[in-house]
RNA sequence: GCGGACAUGGCGUAAUCGGUAGCCGCGCCAGACUUAGGAUCUGGUUCCGAAAGGAGUGGGGGUUCGAGUCCCCCUGUCCGCACCA
């Protein structure tokens, strides 16, 4: 019988449909594990081998878990709202739900014909409307809520209002009672989860679009790679950074890899340190101070607004305060204005506006380039009480801390650049021992270690920096000038974006002020438009919808051109960006065709969170942040019950394309040399060659002609009647011509060889890249096992019931056991070719015994479905593989009589010797000594010391 | 610049606890079967050496009876962040 695995898959994957077994259902009493792969964005090009790589690691873990009596969620979906299909619309005119619809159907072509065990009853789609529904009733949730920072968790705005009220809780600048409903709206609207607000932004007009600052590299988008720009706009955004130190105190509690947890870490970018208030120099207000005055003669400027007499730096370094030379502000800090002296000002002004003109590319490419101005004004250091000059300049931030830092140019590089650039005094306050203080005049560099003694600097001279900063944090607490303060680096997430193709916002707008929809309402589904392009005017493309306000009264959406203000409003324009749809989708999967509820209580507190993920790596600073952002907000809500949403997290390794190159001669045209001939590349010009037309680097001289017209009448410089071509490992992209797709891999070999062989590549972390050479390999030892069956099968007859060979029993435990471990540590290449071995010493045996033969189904079962199942049938069971029981591994069988040790001598090995495994030492020593080859090893000398690890090793010391 | 990961035959890799380095597969070499082989099977394949033997896990040092594995320094590759005070 031939191993026709195109003809079994098929079957297979039919009835496994047609029955069901993959269905999941919530059973009480079983255990139960939840196995999520990323979803992915269905693109037009459609899967290439690197996709399901993370797939089949997911699959053959969940399959596992079932036969170990697990109760598996293993559910598959869509991210399917995203920018390539809207692209595609503005310049085909093709409906972005058109298109998404054909490559999810695709999508589902491909992955279907690998074998997967989703369950795909329970599959979700961003842009279905009954999933969007809770994406936008999460939105609004966000509006509704802000967060308690004494409780660390979100609370509904309605008890912020009520505390306002009461009084328990004061307004800042003001008083609660005596604002009017629109200034205690925008009030609320800085404590809101979800709120609006006028930001810079990283506007890409190419796109259209606002994007995140993830999303822009190097001032580029990275989709499309156009030029980004920094634009104030009023746009949506989610408070997380609320929530920032607990996505830090979270990464204890999962089992992530360490460099994923320091990705998320540095992203976060939590950094402790003080906030100080810097007094502004003037005569009249500084002259206590310079006298030696009180502090307390200086007051708050919040309980003294007018005038302005200083302002708040933070600083990680409080200890270099004594070092301070200077002050710089960044081009938008609003003091600026009021600080800078007449004859400054035209310097300042224009400084000013060619800084916040200039691109974010500009910005980041001139990183090394100092520029700033003077602005006439001074600040006094609250502890020298120093004059200290006041500068502007765009290496401070706008975007962190306050916007404005001391300057300790000996400590901190960038201050020292700067200092250097201005000709501003340096000077040292660190030193790494006590006396190594030298000319900071004469210095290169500046000190910015942390580690050392503090030099002139008052009252912490001496001290280590540590000691130093403490001291000089408590000094300034007591003097009220300032506070220990801890500053991330994470910003919120800008939440609206200028395009069609995403979630509609729940939000219509009301004398300028926004309103949520009532949640009854919901889904507030996404109109149709006539154009995808942004507005003649520049609004989004949902300006062109005609059917787009909220009739409040009637509770729908109604045409635009009803609009009056009074009863019909305009619906916000805008949609949420990709990571809105997939930042809670798993939670979807547990429950999602319930329409009355995200999830029910039942749902998640059965599945509890997701137990196993496998994805990218590539959303280390992205999706995995915003999901559990959004997962944390659910359950302060009480709705999710886990804090963290992914327990564990795999993040497969990317796979390189291996491209094929032809070498053109430079001298002729239309001559092509084999890779081997080449004396000298400058004499050639490698040229991309489709991998298809390409076998084991041997080039298909007819089909590449045919390939295209330009060598049509290609001539060759063969080698060995061969054309070598030469590689190199890339990207895996159409461009390089060295896309390997799967199905046609399916198509040839079968599923259950590219599953086998994707595993078969390497750990699945790592990056590796693509080589279609060694899949026969793998081709090989299915065919090979099925031989070993095939020969079982055609000789039963025969058999008498005689007892299992030692041998066989014992190569089958051995893989149960590795098997099993390797499963568990998710080192499936091991698993493979450990399978090799079983099915290799099995054959060698001529095993035809079902007690061993049918265990080791079971084990391959995860792998290789197919083929296990087929054979699993034609041994005679009538159940379907996949609820078979996982073979239980017996010591008993992999016991020896003997060992045999390795013998060295001073640490080197130089032969084995086969002892009785109860050997003692001194048993072993006597066997060595008296072995033919000790002599040579002892040279005549005596042995100093035996190194005797049972069952290990013998090592002789002489 | 900062942070992280990695480095083993011609190639992908293995060695899970510090105990025979190179399992398994690709490729290559030789042979068998064959009209043929890009099918199948058998054997070989880290390097140097005729052999005995020696060397060997990016380089240098250390700990240890013993190091691919642990420690220190260096080099290279990949990834993330990048004026974050």
């Amino acid at each position: 019988m031939e191993y026709n695995f195109n003809e079994i898959e098929a079957r297979w994957q039919k009835a496994w449909r047609e029955q069901g077994v993959y269905r999941t259902v919530e059973v009480e009493g079983r255990p139960h594990y939840y196995v999520l792969d990323m979803f992915p964005y269905p693109s037009g090009a459609g899967l290439h081998v690197g996709h399901p790589l993370g797939y089949i690691a997911s699959d053959i873990y969940s399959r596992y878990k079932r036969l170990r009596g697990f109760n598996v969620l293993h559910p598959m979906g869509y991210d399917a709202y995203g920018l390539p299909a809207e692209q595609y619309a503005i310049q085909t005119g093709q409906h972005p739900a058109v298109t998404t619809e054909q490559n999810i159907a695709r999508y589902r072509e491909q992955l279907d014909k690998i074998g997967f065990s989703f369950d795909w009853d329970r599959e979700v789609r961003t842009c279905d409307p009954q999933y969007y529904r809770w994406t936008q009733w999460t939105f609004i949730q966000l509006f509704n809520h802000y967060y308690d920072e004494e409780q660390q968790k979100a609370r509904p705005i309605s008890d912020l209002v009520a505390k306002l009220e009461s009084g328990e809780r004061k307004v800042e600048n003001g008083e609660w009672k005596e604002m009017s409903e629109g200034e205690r709206q925008d009030y609320l609207m800085g404590y809101r989860l979800a709120y609006l607000a006028d930001i810079p932004v990283n506007w890409c007009a190419e796109l259209g679009t606002v994007l995140a600052n993830d999303e822009v590299v190097g001032g580029l988008s990275v989709r499309g790679g156009y030029p980004v720009e920094r634009k104030l706009m009023r746009q949506w955004s989610l408070r997380i950074t609320a929530y920032a130190q607990r996505l830090v105190d979270g990464l204890e509690q999962v089992e992530w890899t360490d460099s994923l947890k320091e990705i998320q870490r540095n992203w976060i970018g939590r950094s402790e340190g003080a906030a100080v208030w810097f007094p502004l120099y003037k005569e009249a207000d500084c002259k206590p101070w310079m006298l030696g005055g009180s502090m307390e003669d200086w007051k708050y400027p919040k309980e003294n607004p007018e005038p302005v007499p200083a302002f708040e730096i933070f600083t990680t370094r409080p200890d270099t305060i004594f070092g301070v030379t200077f002050m710089v502000l960044c081009p938008e800090h609003e003091l600026i204005e009021q600080i800078t002296t007449p004859e400054k000002r035209d310097e300042v002004t224009q400084y000013v506006t060619w800084a916040k003109n200039r691109s974010e590319r500009e910005r980041q490419a001139e990183v090394k380039k100092v520029s700033g101005v003077f602005t006439g004004a001074f600040a006094v250091n609250p502890l020298t009480k120093e004059r200290i000059p006041i500068y502007v300049s765009d290496y401070v931030l706008a975007g962190y801390g306050t916007g404005a830092i001391m300057a300790v140019p000996a400590h901190d590089s960038r201050d020292f650049a700067f200092a250097r650039h201005f000709g501003l005094p340096i000077r040292q306050v660190v030193a790494p021992e006590k006396d190594a203080v030298s000319d900071p005049s004469t210095w290169e560099e500046s000190l910015d270690s942390k580690t050392g003694y503090s030099v002139n600097s008052g009252f912490v001279s001496g001290m280590k920096v540590k000691d130093a900063m403490a001291a000089v944090i408590d000094r300034i607490e007591e003097l009220g000038i300032g506070h220990r303060t801890v500053n991330y680096r994470l910003r919120d997430a800008i939440f609206s974006r200028q395009r069609y193709w995403g979630e509609p916002f729940p939000v219509y707008y009301k004398e300028g002020r926004p309103q949520m929809l009532p949640e009854e309402c919901l889904p507030l589904e996404l109109p149709e438009v006539s154009d995808f392009k942004p507005t003649a005017t520049g609004e989004p493309p949902l300006g062109h919808a005609k059917v787009w306000a909220w009739d409040e009264a009637n509770r729908c959406v109604v045409e635009t051109s009803k609009i009056d203000h009074k009863t019909v409003f305009p619906l916000e324009l805008s949609t949420m960006p990709g990571f809105a749809g997939s930042s809670g989708y798993y939670l979807r999967y547990m429950d999602p065709r319930n329409d009355s509820a995200y999830f029910s209580p039942e749902a998640v507190g059965y599945w509890q969170n997701v137990d196993l993920y496998v994805g990218g790596a590539e959303h280390g600073t992205g999706h995995l942040i915003y999901a559990r952002f959004w997962n944390k907000f659910l359950f302060d809500l009480g709705l999710a019950v886990k804090d963290e949403p992914f327990q564990k997290l795999i993040n497969q390794g990317m796979i390189q394309g291996r491209s094929n190159f032809v070498y053109r001669s430079k001298q002729d045209n239309n001559l092509y040399i084999s890779k081997g001939l080449i004396r000298n590349m400058e004499e050639v010009t490698p040229i991309h060659v489709d991998i298809n037309i390409v076998d084991n680097d041997v080039l298909d001289l007819d089909r590449f002609k045919a390939w295209r017209p330009e060598f049509a009448d290609a001539r060759f410089e063969l080698e060995d009647n061969k054309y070598v071509c030469g590689w190199e490992i890339e990207k895996m992209s159409k461009s390089m011509f060295n896309v390997q797709n799967p199905d046609d891999l399916v198509a040839r070999y079968g599923a259950d060889t590219l599953r086998l062989y994707e595993m078969f590549l390497g750990p699945v972390e790592q990056a590796k890249p693509w080589d279609t050479g060694g899949i026969e390999g793998v081709h090989r030892f299915l065919k090979k096992l099925w031989k070993l069956y095939d020969g079982y099968l055609n000789t039963q007859s025969n058999q008498n019931n005689q007892n299992t060979p030692d041998a066989e029993l014992k190569v089958l435990h051995q893989t149960i056991k590795k098997i099993t471990d390797d499963i568990e540590r998710f080192s499936f290449n091991t698993s493979v070719s450990t399978f090799m071995i079983c099915c290799n010493t099995l054959t060698d045996l001529k095993c035809a015994d079902p007690e061993v033969l049918k265990p080791l189904l079971v084990l391959l079962a995860p792998f290789a479905p197919h083929i296990a199942e087929e054979l699993w049938h034609r041994m005679g069971e009538q159940t379907s593989i996949c609820t078979a029981q996982w073979p239980v591994f017996d010591e008993r069988y992999l016991v020896e009589d003997t060992v045999k040790y390795p013998v060295q001598f001073n640490g080197k090995m130089r032969f084995t010797l086969d002892l009785p495994a109860a050997a003692t030492q001194q048993e072993a020593v006597e066997a060595v000594m008296s072995a033919p080859e000790s002599a040579k090893w002892l040279g005549g000398k005596e042995p100093k010391k035996v190194i005797f690890v049972p069952k290990k090793i013998i090592n002789i010391v002489c």
